[in-house]
DNA sequence: CTGAAAGCGCTTACAG
DNA sequence: CTGAAAGCGCTTACAG
């Protein structure tokens, strides 16, 4: 009678299936040298089989509550803070404990994969949450092979088919503003996304397009710049298209925090919100309430979205299957104090 | 020859200084009911006295990184995330991680103490850190007798004498606020401090006192104010104040955010800042920069309170010793755009 | 309530 | 490079 999928899997079950002897499990285990490459190969693929889990990762694993990495690029933003609080808000509910940390913006890509999954198994991590992070496709596969699901919000650049990630509907809130400030009776309407190779913003920057389009409005290159969703971008932004011979009346800005520093380059000349110039951010975010004018703005329900991370994570690491690996939440534009009608339709 | 206290203890060694056997010992940690109350004394005692650590805990501590806890009651302000930077940028310094929670503010002293200070223990945490907490004596006792070093970050109350905290200058901070204040020409200055309790908000209101009285200016009861350090406390202080028959000049909030709903207020009844009303908020968080018009404010090093926080709790852990138990950081005024000399003084 | 004895799961030292 | 043998640290089942 087979046993060994039923019994709790111990060094001899491996060994015994691997066809070698316990202390050479060990040795594999531990990570000694002296094991032949193909041996190796045989008790990897035994203690994959069996789901060998050392009497630490099983401690780990059932007396004390689950560990789940959350790993920001850069946290230093309204954004972050929103997410942040989805997922903790949800961990203190689900009975799970949230491993932070940040990475300087871009670095993580460069984290050795093999080290990284490693330590994560050996800590007894239960899954691992990326905030808009950009990792490598061997990265992920990493965490796949050692069992560990990554969930990735808001992922820079798309992930790899067959790996999970959570976002928001881009375009279509990217459209949205757009037509919000068309139906105010804009005509020449500016874009400052995010880095050009950037998902989101490129989602953002074709709902722009499309807008546009769809009013058979001309679209002008000058007019779509990009940046980092940081403040300064605005304010680079802003320079650069106020000072054009024909300056557009309204600027859609890829983040609240790039429409601050649009505020900012706008007060500089003297030009009055929402009068001479229409502004419409993205994220909503507290920033966009706590600005003078208040920041009409395209929402991201981000407390959910990091909410929907975490339960995610917990339903792969349960062994569940998603129904979906990308999930997108709805947008919905918040109109405030930043748009209103052009001077010149006025 | 006593070894017992240079090699590593064993089961085996305590049993033998507790004079049982080694089922005993193994009994007694492991929570079994069936020992003498006599018997198992005298086996924590050896435990202690030989510092015995389960074979988990002793690879959780070697082979992993350490982990400490930090706790945020709740976690919704620029002045959390300024704090909660500093601690995580120290943490990948120094190859430690967090493990973030957050508890609904005021909650947790009701957390039981044997509970909480067993489940970090057992987890194999190094220390906590808590961040504007309400704890009890006994908790940070328990913590004590589980040799869990506590950092309490800007103790709503003070922590009993014996514990560490950190905070900073609040009474300095709050005097040279409101000397700001006076030297721009201001005699009739508000208040809008934090909780009643809350010592922070205390000291901050003795150093507004002790400004006005170092000028001879008299204190008016009806200018002071208490709120919860958040916006809609700025909103209703100032709508008080400025109700007055002989409504401030000026007026010192407790913290930016409560300084924003001032500005909410004074914008409310058509009064410019700082033509109308000089206004001084305290944090210097993100917020007095970005808001309009940006915000003079007395500003605490928050990311560096962060990480004094978490190298005192490291070095507690480490067995040495803090050379204070409370250590206050230096407050700095700021002068932005938010105060101006009063319009009967131009 | 206690502990001698058996046993479990893993590691180590070493012979081949 | 492999595994039989010894051993380590802890737990369990049970006799007293």
């Amino acid at each position: 009678m087979n046993r060994g999928r039923t019994d709790k899997p111990t060094l001899a079950s491996v060994a015994e299936l691997a066809g070698v002897s316990v202390p050479t499990v060990s040795k594999v285990i531990n990570g000694r040298d002296d094991v032949a490459a193909g041996t190796r190969g045989r008790v990897q693929l035994a203690l994959a089989r069996l789901g060998y889990e050392s009497p630490v990762q099983r401690r780990l694993r059932t007396s004390a509550p689950a560990l789940v990495d959350l790993v920001f690029d850069g946290l230093n933003t309204s954004y972050s803070l929103a997410i942040l609080m989805g997922i903790t808000n949800c961990a203190s509910a689900e009975n799970v404990e949230v491993v932070l940390s940040t990475v300087t913006p871009g670095k993580l890509k460069s984290t050795n994969h093999l080290e990284w999954s490693s330590r994560l198994a050996d800590s007894g991590r239960r899954g691992l949450i990326l905030v808009t992070s950009e990792v490598t496709t061997e990265q992920l596969e990493a965490f796949e092979r050692r069992n560990i699901p990554v969930v990735v919000i808001d992922p820079l650049n798309p992930p790899p088919s067959g790996f999970v990630s959570i976002g928001a509907t881009n375009w279509a809130g990217g459209k949205a503003a757009v037509e919000h400030l068309i139906e105010l009776g804009h005509r020449r309407i500016g874009f400052i996304g995010g880095p050009d190779a950037a998902e989101c913003s490129m989602a953002r920057l074709h709902g722009y397009l499309a807008a546009l389009r769809a009013h058979g409005i001309d679209v002008r290159d000058d007019y779509i710049l990009s940046g980092n969703f940081n403040l300064p971008s605005g304010v680079r932004g802003a320079s650069k298209l106020l000072s054009l011979a024909e300056p557009p009346t309204a600027i859609f800005a890829g983040s609240d925090l790039t429409a601050l520093g649009v505020l900012d380059e706008a007060r500089r000349r003297d030009l009055r919100v929402p009068e001479d110039l229409s502004l419409v951010g993205f994220d909503g975010t507290d920033l966009a309430e706590q600005s003078v004018p208040r920041l009409t703005s395209v929402s991201q329900p981000l407390q959910e979205m990091g909410r929907s991370a975490l339960r995610s994570v917990l339903r792969l690491a349960n062994g569940e299957e998603l129904e979906s690996l990308h999930v997108e939440f709805a947008t919905t534009l918040v109109v405030r104090d930043s748009t209103a009608p052009p001077a010149s339709a006025v």
